[in-house]
DNA sequence: GTCTATAGGCCGATAGAC
DNA sequence: GTCTATCGGCCTATAGAC
């Protein structure tokens, strides 16, 4: 959007990258690997990322900002609820953020940048559960909605750790029970919007 | 403790291996930092493992039969809900455990070894919510076992991958909640056991 | 079982022409 | 912005002597 031929390549670059991060891990990521898959020299990624650091911390804001994108659509919908609870068991998402904090465990600069956006992403998610709560009249003192976000974020993502294993013990009573409690607090499911325009990859 | 010169030299690399990629990531362990952190020659590492793999195999067998000899262990205590909590939310497990899933991803051999783990982790942890559950007379229809283990276990594992980045969003809050209902169904916390003896490293 | 030597490969990054 | 050429480094793994 910026300047035209520059951030071609530049997308090009990340998309590459994006998608060797999805299918062969962070470790896989090199620039000749990235420069093959997109039809380009790997002299190329060197241009337009001074360091491959450099490289997956843009990488990293620009799936960050598409998911808070898409977690702001949920919270803004009817059901928010249950929006947000589609948003965190879809395992397309989870994916990348999976191997973006193994790669942080031993990067400083993107663990903060990682630990910034969780917390951005948890107060969010809180603040609905607490609105929703105070709208059917459910004392917040019993069910603080800042836990009831954490237990619902960490069975989704625990059963998504487990899926991409191959188990899945457990994980079906899990879903029926987190949702038969949605149901009795927003109703029914309705089917997730559709993802917000202006996007390359459905992360 | 089968063969004395042997296992010695294999147990040191073993060893060194572990050390690494707790401190620095699966991606970072490679034959030559194995053998200069154990004072081998790297050569010595492929003798003693065929391939990369192969040692990654056999560290993950070895880490995970400590821990599920902690969890045993915990199990028989006169408190299990609040041991197996407190291993839980103990941080050096889980951070090679995460270590491991990361590297596991894209490798099917690791994966179905994790994947078995955590079967019998899970059921076993099942098997003793339901067994307090049940001691307490509460019924397992409202609140089913393997729920309860995959929300404790969720919460758990969110928390501690949260610290690792530097951020506490709602942590304090959600411990205290999990750990006053533990203290209704089984009284106060008491120390956790100490390691059980024949163990090389604290995991 | 442990050593030396080495094959063969991928890596990040830079210099300099166009 | 993109190219060619290239440096220096680390990697897995094997062959063969002791």
């Amino acid at each position: 959007m910026k300047e035209d031929r520059s951030s071609l390549t530049r997308t090009a670059i990340l998309d590459a990258t994006e998608q060797i991060m999805r299918e062969e891990g962070y470790a896989a990521v090199s620039s000749r690997k990235i420069a093959s898959s997109a039809g380009l020299k790997s002299q190329l990624v060197h241009y337009h990322f001074r360091s491959m650091d450099e490289l997956f911390l843009a990488l990293f804001q620009r799936v960050e900002e598409q998911q808070f994108r898409r977690m702001t659509q949920a919270v803004a919908s009817q059901k928010p609820l249950w929006a947000l609870w589609k948003i965190s068991t879809d395992a397309t998402g989870p994916w990348l953020n999976k191997e973006f904090i193994a790669l942080a465990t031993h990067r400083e600069y993107l663990r903060n940048e990682i630990a910034r956006a969780a917390e951005r992403t948890r107060q969010l998610h809180a603040a609905v559960v607490a609105r929703v709560l105070a709208q059917r009249g459910l004392a917040p003192q019993a069910w603080p909605p800042v836990v009831l976000s954490i237990l619902l974020d960490g069975a989704a993502r625990l059963i998504n750790s487990e899926t991409a294993l191959g188990t899945q013990e457990g994980h079906a009573e899990t879903i029926a029970f987190i949702e038969h409690y949605l149901g009795q607090i927003e109703g029914p499911a309705t089917p997730l919007a559709p993802y917000p325009p202006g996007e390359t990859t459905p992360d």
